[in-house]
DNA sequence: ATAAACAATATTGTCAACAATATTATTAAT
DNA sequence: ATTAATAATATTGTTGACAATATTGTTTAT
């Protein structure tokens, strides 16, 4: 059977992939997209890379210029603050709704996933372990059940994760973030406001000062 | 002198003026649009229509259907009431970063729009209010010289002018509106993050009330 | 008259050829 | 050898033709 294109499914796609190929690093800041060169790549027509491409432009990912295309973005030291203060006070009304509304469920299913995590991490798996860590928040997302914020979140996390992967290279800063995991399911249980708007900045905290402290050593 | 094409000027005002379509009401909720019928009003390709309207879906003011193409939102209770809970938080962060940062300059100015509000209101001039209006708060928003911040909320905003005209037609609202606008420049200039934060909330929560009233009116 | 089957039309989706522009390579002048 | 001017190449931007699908209209059977 010969597979079909389908466009409402194909299409994001082809963006959710451009965009963990930009997270994940396999283009560099500042390095010139091709389009014809992608579409060979990710085997569609040029029309969807431009169309995609342009997404991404929205969600601040790339930088197109005019007959010259899009270039990965490289962020300076003012928007990664930027970023960080707008992340802040999203996660933490994501914080309060899911709370205000947590299930035993949710927890179980959290905890869950905080093991996955873990488990990765003992064993090394890195690829593994970033994803896991993806779904946790990407759950606890959900829990809040407000789809704008969902969307905000997903839009402005996306920009974060440029920057996580410092941060995931330092078994320091692993060791701190996973152990948070654990304190956020108890504050949900305990619906406890305080320990949770403290959370919501020390967790993401940790990403940004190690892409910081990276940015300045390269002396930018 | 023929006018000359320019991509990175005349397809942002393509988007600018479609959603000043859709905020305004020349377009209906649910209304279908028809990409040759905008193409030809609009003076400019399909293409670029196209294009538009996948930004706009992006935006959150239409939906996508394949081959049916793009459709006017009409945003449940739910939503308004999601979209209201994000944007107070922003709107939150901004005033704060505002404060933080104010000038005597930036007070002036604010005053001056002010006026300029009132005196199109006073002069039954709606248009014109709502343009002034919309000033206000953007110089507002630039205040905080958060770049990421100025977009996210200049995003939500957008789908939330799309039930600002409800409250725009109820006088009583209106001049609490315009009073809470001196309000705002006194707290600003006080540093009164108290203040600040009652004003985010109660300030956007007539536009939303108003609108969810003639929402259960029609019944939905 | 109603409903199902089919045909005609309208609209969107895709693609590839070509135009416009930028980038790189080559040549010529000093 | 270095720079400026020009040509060659590579890349993006635009358009229009056609395919795929949905919508509407017409016919036919009951």
């Amino acid at each position: 059977m010969k597979k079909k294109r389908d466009y409402k499914s194909d299409f994001p796609r082809l963006i959710s992939r451009l965009e963990n190929m930009i997270i994940l690093g396999a283009f560099l800041p500042k390095e010139r997209l091709v389009e014809a060169d992608l579409a060979q790549k990710m085997e569609v027509s040029r029309a969807w890379i431009r169309d995609a491409l342009k997404i991404l432009e929205t969600k601040g990912l790339v930088n197109m210029v005019p007959y010259r295309g899009a270039i990965v973005v490289d962020l300076t030291e003012k928007e990664v603050q930027e970023i960080f203060q707008v992340r802040v006070v999203l996660e933490r009304l994501c914080n309060q709704l899911a709370a205000d509304q947590f299930l035993p469920e949710h927890g179980i299913r959290l905890k869950n996933l905080a093991d996955m995590i873990e488990q990765a991490y003992a064993e090394d798996r890195l690829e593994e372990m970033v994803e896991a860590n993806t779904k946790f928040h990407d759950y606890l997302t959900t829990i809040s059940n407000n789809d704008c914020l969902i969307q905000m979140l997903k839009q402005i996390r996306l920009r974060f994760y440029l920057f996580n992967t410092f941060a995931w290279s330092n078994p320091e800063v692993v060791k701190i973030v996973l152990n948070e995991h654990r304190k956020y399911i108890r504050a949900l249980e305990n619906c406890d406001y305080e320990t949770l708007n403290a959370l919501a900045e020390s967790h993401i905290r940790y990403s940004k000062d190690m892409y910081l402290k990276q940015l300045r050593s390269r002396g930018l």
